[in-house]
DNA sequence: TTGGTTGCAAATCGTTTGCATCCCG
DNA sequence: CGGGATGCAAACGATTTGCAACCAA
């Protein structure tokens, strides 16, 4: 369980209620929108602006990742201790997680060939999962 | 020198314009802004619509690729023959690209390992270029 | 009390689109 | 000539923000 203390946050209602919903969800990545529509159902709904201020706090704090995996929304999904990466299905958007310790290494020797101090980096693979 | 015609697209001057900007750039990588502002300077100014329209259909045709390497705005580039990932600095926003094939090999294999029919990926190194 | 937080609605900004006009074949 | 292409301005949709009311410490 996270903590909001921790993380340099006042303890308010709003936002345990959405810190709640991530640690909640079957689904992890989710969008402002899922977000929103579980609080609905859970009858303690929140502004959608709300929702973004918060998102964006938790973000700057550590607790959560922001991802950009469709141009069109960002989902974010709980700080894992792991970082990993993701595989997407195009049809259906099933996302599912993966590790690659090939690829982590191989990354950072490319990032030190071209004078690079890594930061951060993305891969996603996209496809149809059979 | 890309081909209109290949592309199954009609021939006209807007389209000519912008295929000119590509292969005239000595940036790559064209926010549809960039474009904008390179037809102004060359004295055949066109519509932002116009642009957008034929960026996407460009796109459609294979002639260029879009990248969303920031979550603000599209960039595009010509298709390259060789499939090339990128890398960029945070603070420039500069971008470089390289090819690596450890990383296509393992990414293959991991697709196949998940059972996912790989049609696309992502691969980007955020970081510090010294 | 008091400064940070929330709700609401308006503003932003990249991108798309409807429509009348224009141009390529 | 006829259908697709263009310019213009309005529409869109995700996200941000100003402001007044509200809540945690």
């Amino acid at each position: 369980m996270k903590s909001l203390k921790k993380a340099g946050l006042i303890k308010t209602q709003p936002r345990m209620l959405i810190l709640d919903i991530f640690e909640a969800q079957e689904k992890k990545h989710l969008s402002t929108n899922d977000i929103y529509m579980a609080l609905q159902r859970n009858k303690t709904p929140l502004s959608l602006g709300t929702i973004y201020r918060v998102v964006n706090q938790f973000e700057k704090s550590g607790l959560i990742q922001s991802h950009h995996f469709s141009p069109d929304n960002a989902v974010y999904e709980l700080c894992a201790a792991d970082n990993h990466d993701h595989m997407i299905d195009i049809r259906t958007g099933k996302i599912v997680e993966f590790h690659d310790e090939i690829i982590e290494k191989r990354q950072k020797e490319i990032a030190e060939e071209y004078g690079l101090d890594l930061v951060d980096h993305k891969f996603i693979l996209y496809g149809y999962f059979n």
